[in-house]
DNA sequence: CTTGACAGGTGTACGACGTACACCTAGTGT
DNA sequence: ACACTAGGTGTACGTCGTACACCTGTCAAG
């Protein structure tokens, strides 16, 4: 009677506890290791016992960005459509980087949630409130496109860091291949020590590209007609 | 001796046959039924034959984003560099389209090969040459995101087609719980009898952003400082 | 107090997958 | 004539998602 680990003693499971021990699990091994396995194991229970709060693999996924978007907070409270939309989605970023594995997850759900239709419904709100047409904020969404939910991709990451003279000589192989490439990954390196990369601040980044479009936004918003663009006849 | 199907008849393997046999499995069974396995057997040949030709899976999924980027056209000969990326871009989109899977596997590709990288420089050039100034290029860059490739996620695909009565059930819930998403849906099907979305013009939303971006960059141009951005201090 | 339904955890098993490793074989340069 | 080698083969392993039958404890109705 020496160990008596079995059932009795741990917290039941919950619909819940599964999608926040996933969420903790591909935080800190990344989502390629998050497994059904894995995650049982996690849990001290036998794969098949998720399988009766989650359908699926993918429905658990689907779960997991429902976790995410809850932590986006509800939006501010500004009398500015342009503002609050800004707060909202850089809100959207800080949750998304909070969990790397997110942004890559969003991009293969096929069919959005509940939790994320709210995200959207809000938003939306915010451009119609603020004086959009219901057309122009339809393409206005679209514009964001991948900012909406608080990221864009990455180019290059970390590359695996090899000694420095095969760097020196990998820099000028790409300096001479592709010129431009390696000019504006300079520039972009230019508070950096390291050679290639790496530097470029990614929060400037992002923000410069969403107030870019914000601007646009704002341009179209008092010369877009009201009604819907014409159509082609 | 009826059959000779074996190793003798067959056009031997090459990296290249490999590749397009992927691309086009992908292309007509999709890319959730690319295997290796799959693959071999398309190619009438064990499927550890693959390794002799591709490092790994990962390896053959990078070789078939640069057959796809391969057949993104040349740069057109325009002296004016915003008709000329413009016309770029929506060239890039159209390789894009024609292989639906390719954008979701960019997405995960990790390092980019050396045919992504000659497109990007030849892209970055257009607006080195077209005036832009090294770090201002980067920034654009940055903003152009998703659609440097061609795409943008879309939001919503084919729902699974229920019968009208239930889809009208459905909607009424929808209009409720998510008023503007349903709008904007609403407005997007104005020229379509189905009754929620669907009927959005993809090429129009994506020429919207491109132009709305390049019209920015443009306005840039002009004002942005020829140095690199100043640093905080 | 019995019963039986049911929610929730278990155990076994199957078919796919990527790929390591040893092997074979045909063709080539010496 | 012979070793080398590029390229195709066969077997095998570990991992994955999950179908299906089963067990067990709880609790409401008779």
């Amino acid at each position: 009677m020496a160990e008596q680990v079995d059932t009795a003693r741990r917290a039941p499971l919950s619909r819940d506890r599964v999608l926040r021990a996933a969420v903790a699990l591909a935080d800190e091994a990344g989502i390629d290791s998050l497994s059904m396995r894995k995650l049982a194991q996690e849990l001290g229970v036998v794969p098949m016992a998720l399988y009766k709060h989650v359908a699926n693999k993918e429905e658990l996924l689907d779960g997991m960005v429902d976790v995410v978007v809850d932590e986006i907070g509800p939006p501010a409270g500004d009398a500015d459509w342009k503002s609050a939309v800004r707060k909202r989605i850089l809100s959207a970023r800080q949750a998304l980087l909070r969990h790397p594995w997110a942004s890559r997850v969003i991009e293969t759900r096929t069919t959005p949630t509940p939790v994320v239709l709210t995200y959207m419904d809000s938003l939306i709100g915010m451009f119609r409130t603020g004086g959009f047409s219901a057309d122009l904020t339809h393409h206005v969404m679209h514009a964001m496109g991948s900012r909406i939910l608080g990221f864009t991709q990455e180019m290059f990451d970390d590359s695996p860091s090899v000694d420095p003279a095969t760097q020196a000589v990998i820099f000028q192989e790409m300096a001479t291949k592709y010129p431009y490439v390696t000019e504006i990954a300079m520039a972009a390196a230019h508070e950096d020590d390291s050679i290639v990369g790496q530097g470029c601040d990614d929060q400037f980044e992002f923000e410069f590209a969403l107030d870019l479009l914000l601007d646009g936004f704002e341009r179209l918003r008092e010369t877009w007609p009201s009604g819907p663009r014409p159509r082609a006849t």
